[in-house]
DNA sequence: TAATTTGGTTTATAATATAAACTTATTTAT
DNA sequence: ATAAATAAGTTTATATTATAAACCAAATTA
């Protein structure tokens, strides 16, 4: 009756990361921050779990001189987002 | 762009308790574990943050000689579950 | 060259979710 | 009548999470 919601996904953060990045080619660390208003140690932490599940992709580069991470979902990760909310409905309908 | 979700039901089995008790006049205790597939513990811990959030009340009578704990959603609760869910809808849409 | 800002990471702490253990009373079996 | 099993929960302990605070290195600005 009630599908588990994947952990992964079930957090404010996470959710809002893979949500921003399921509609965009790629966004950067700065970029994803700004959006979310999280602080850098909490979305530093959050991109970390969501690349360790194979979610997103973070690649470390430099724009001109300066550190940019740049992070992309994955087909994992967009199949897990669909999943979840597909789950998420039968609790909220 | 995300807005905040309430931590009280932003939790699988507080969620699903809500969302149940959301389209019943009131059901018990072992009705909700049977629905939800939560332990007792798990169940009674977080029936009682749903209570002391005022997101629903907890009558304990006997149905015969055995305990029973009924539980309905309040005003509050369902205008909380109503905001949740559109929040929510920011994030997966 | 000193102070500040940028772009993060690591570490510590507080909150959460969950299950395991326990309690009290009832029902069933012997 | 008494022992064992079940019902209906609660309390406590533990493991996981989320989050912020502290930190670091490089670049920019004063």
């Amino acid at each position: 009756m009630f599908p588990k919601l994947d952990p992964i996904l079930h957090s404010e953060l996470r959710l809002a990361v893979v949500s921003l990045l399921a509609g965009v080619e790629s966004a950067d660390f700065t970029y994803i921050k700004k959006q979310t208003g999280a602080t850098a140690g909490n979305l530093s932490v959050q991109i970390e779990k969501l690349s360790t599940a194979g979610y997103i992709t973070v690649e470390k580069g430099f724009k001109g001189k300066m550190p940019c991470t740049t992070c992309r979902i994955t087909d994992a990760g967009l199949e897990a987002f669909r999943q979840y909310v597909a789950a998420l409905k039968e609790y909220i309908s």
